[in-house]
Order: C-alpha cells, then structure tokens, then sequence
DNA sequence: GCAAAAGTGTTTGGATTACACCCATGC
DNA sequence: GCATGGGTGTAATCCAAACACTTTTGC
C-alpha cells in the first residue's frame, strides 16, 4: 500500500454540522438562518452551523451547535446529507453534514448568541444569497424534509400543538406545491390518531374550526401493535 | 467566541468513504466485502472503503477507492448515511460516509489490490463480523437501498440486461421480505417502460419465460414529457 | 401424461377524485 | 343577508388483492 502522503497528513481535515431548524407559520415554511459576525464571510447569512470537537458525537454537536449559536434547545434534529466539495471552505477541508429539526415557531425564542450577530426566520422559496455552499444545503435538506413529511408524522412538529385540519392541509399543500380537496384531505387523514379537542378556533370572522391534537400515544400503539404506518 | 480548543487543532479529523457494492443474484442480494490486510482489524473482513485525499471530491475519492481496493469500476455511486462516533476509528478521529452502488454481477470482476487481500461477495442477511461499525453501516445502507428501490427504476442496475418477469419479482419480494403475487406484479408494472425482446430463457425444465429489457430511453422521455415517476 | 413455471382474465372491495351542498360566524 | 371558510355526502372511477385458469416446455 503506498498514500500519496504522509498518513499522518491525512488527519487534516475538519467536520461541521449545519443545522437546518424548519418552522411554520401562516401557511409557510420557514429555515432559522444566522448572520455570521466573524469571517469567512462576515455579515452574511447562514444556516447555522459550527466545527465538532474532537471527542463530540455528531448528534451531541448538533444539538450543542444550535444552542450555542441561537439558544433553541430541546429539539430532535435529523441527520441529512454531507457536503464535501474540497473548495467549499476558504480556510481549509471542511466536511459538513446537514442535520435538521422541525419546530413549532411560537414555541421556541430564537436568539443570537456566540459568533452569530443576529437570528431570523426566512420562508424557504425566498431566495437570499447565503454563505459557503449553504443554498445548496437549504434546498436539499428542504427537499428531504417533503419527503419524510409523507411517510413520518412530523408535520405535527412544526404544527401548533392544537391546529385545525385546514392549517394541517395547507402545510401538505405548501410542501407538494399543489392544491388539495378539502373533502379529500379530511377522507385521506381518516385513518391518523388525531384527538378532536372540542375547541374552537377564537377571533376568526367566519365559522371557527376544531381544533385537534396529534394522538402520538395511539399512534405508537398502532405501530407496534398493527403495523401501522404514516402515509400522506 | 471561544472555542475550547485552538483554531488550527480541529483540522485534525480525518475522513473516508466506504463504498458499500450491492449485487443480486439467484433471488438474494449480496454485498462485496474485502479482507484488511493492514491494521487496525487486519485479516478481517470490511466494506471496502479509505480515507479522501484532502483536495479530492467526495464522488471522485469513493470512485477511486473502489478501483484500488477492488479494481471494480465504472459503476454508479449513490451517497448514503454519514457514521462519526468519536470511537469508531482506533488511530484516530475518522469521520466516514457510506457511498452505495448497484451492479450486475456477472458484469464485473472484483479482484483484490492495494491492501485488500481478497474479495468476496456475501448476501446481505447472513451475519458476519466485520470491522469497525461496518456492520451498522451495512445494514443502514440496505434500508436506503430498500427505499430507493420503491421510488427510482435502479433495480435494472441489479438484474441482468436481459431479465425475466420472474427474476424482478424475486428482487422485489427480497427487498420487500414479502411474497407478491404474479399476476398483481405484472400489472403492476405496467407503467414501467420495458422492451420485450421475445427472446426466451434457455436450459429450463420448463416452459421458458420471456427476456425483457429496461427502456431507458423511454423512461427518460416519459419523466421529461409527461412528468412519469417509477413507483413499486 | 405429469411437473413446473409462464402467462392471463375476472371479480370484488376499498381508495381516490370531482363536485355539490349545508353550516356557523362576523359584520 | 352575505361573505367567508368549516364541514359532509355522493357517485364515478381507479386500483389492488385474491384466485382461477390456460399455456408451454422437459422428461
């Protein structure tokens, strides 16, 4: 066997996590995006996003990375794709991986902390130059999330706890990018846990809808015991 | 900001690939394994897989280190999961990411090189210790290619050009750990565009099935103009 | 003729689609 | 009363599962 280098030059390189936290609001889907206080590229937005520390799990370091740079705990995040092109950051070989978490927006109180100058939430069809390659993460992590929307229940993590079966609808419509029926969409969600609350929806001009919660209990229940599984 | 450690000392991690070959043959898909024969696990069998050089493509790197460890080349590499645990190498933090491809068997010719010692395939569910988290790899990387196999028309990369009706069910009922029916697979797959080539299997003790052949040309047509997608 | 697998047709029930209609609320 | 979205029913159609049946080959 005989590396074009040393072996020893091979332990040169670095590894970042990004963390991509998606939330929703209003019938949109937003990304939490940082601007960068240091360089390389100072004052511009980014996925939030930092180096792991020799000795720290990745999962660890997602989880650290985000609240060290925006104060967002206590979410589950995911792990995406890598990006490793050998040019993609100007101070060396930088690996990264995607991770990414999908919150509810009114639940958690992003704040900058650490190298990060400011916090905000940006709907992902916006187009806002970012920094390194992190378009190019943005858009994939975005796609995978579609896809695991249709086969996990995780739409109810970026739901309010309490939602009507309309905002549920819009957030598929938004994430497939078409229009859906309503009577459908009721008759599709047919066979999913949800526990009608008997709430009504408050200070809206028109008839207020129900509110229902996810029934992650029956849910758990149903996959262990009827093999049950999500689809939308 | 203030990273616990110097700068310059997290450029010390190091990162390989581990190309992960699925091939099908007689109703079983099989992986290509190849025995170390350096340390750390010398003499035992692992996903062939190195470390990337530090100015090279991800892509390019796995295409590489499948050459040099098995001279198998030319094939298709899909990116898969990424393993880091702080442990999983002994010499050193080791990040690494699985690529995957799918092969014809009969279409290539593994032979050791490098430090590989020999090569062999095995199928995929007879358990066998291999180095490092090898095994989890293994196993995370034939789930993907499980999933993979329902969405995108790559299961003609595991059967012969020529195939019977019969050989992709088998794949499917594999992949799927499930019986199908035949007469509900053929009209299943309908939709997918294949060439009958009214060619017949040869030296069977029955009657010969039909040889068919994937159109690609025609399912690229159908996915440009009539936004066809392969479902299984 | 028999075994073995190839290959096809029919029936049935459940899901998907399109569309129409009624209901509750604010103003 | 009317605008607005909430909520439901129906009929037509498509699709998947279950199963039976015919065909072609080797021996």
């Amino acid at each position: 066997m005989a590396y074009k280098i040393k072996f020893d030059n091979f332990f040169s390189y670095s590894f970042s996590l990004d963390c991509v936290i998606f939330g929703y609001e209003k019938g949109e889907i937003h990304a939490l995006l940082i601007k960068r206080a240091i360089d390389p590229y100072m004052g511009v937005w980014a996925i939030p996003g930092d180096l792991v520390y020799p000795d720290e799990d990745l999962a660890d370091a997602a989880s650290r990375i985000l609240i060290e740079l925006t104060k967002v705990k206590g979410v589950t995040l995911h792990q995406g794709q890598t990006f490793g092109k050998p040019d993609r950051h100007p101070q060396g070989r930088v690996i990264t991986n995607a991770y990414f978490a999908l919150v509810r927006k009114e639940d958690i109180n992003a704040v900058a902390d650490s190298w990060a100058e400011e916090v905000k939430w940006v709907p992902i069809r916006e187009t806002l130059q970012l920094a390194f390659d992190h378009n190019e993460i943005l858009e994939s992590t975005f796609e995978l999330l579609c896809q695991k929307l249709k086969r996990e229940p995780i739409c109810f993590d970026l739901l309010p706890e309490k939602f009507t079966l309309n905002e549920m609808q819009q957030l598929y419509e938004y994430s497939q990018d078409s229009a859906l029926d309503k009577a459908n969409f009721r008759k599709k969600i047919k066979p999913i846990p949800l526990i009608n609350l008997d709430e009504k929806q408050k200070n809206v001009k028109h008839r207020p809808a129900n509110l229902f919660k996810f029934d992650f209990e029956r849910y758990s229940e149903l996959v262990e015991e009827e093999n049950y599984s999500f689809r939308m």
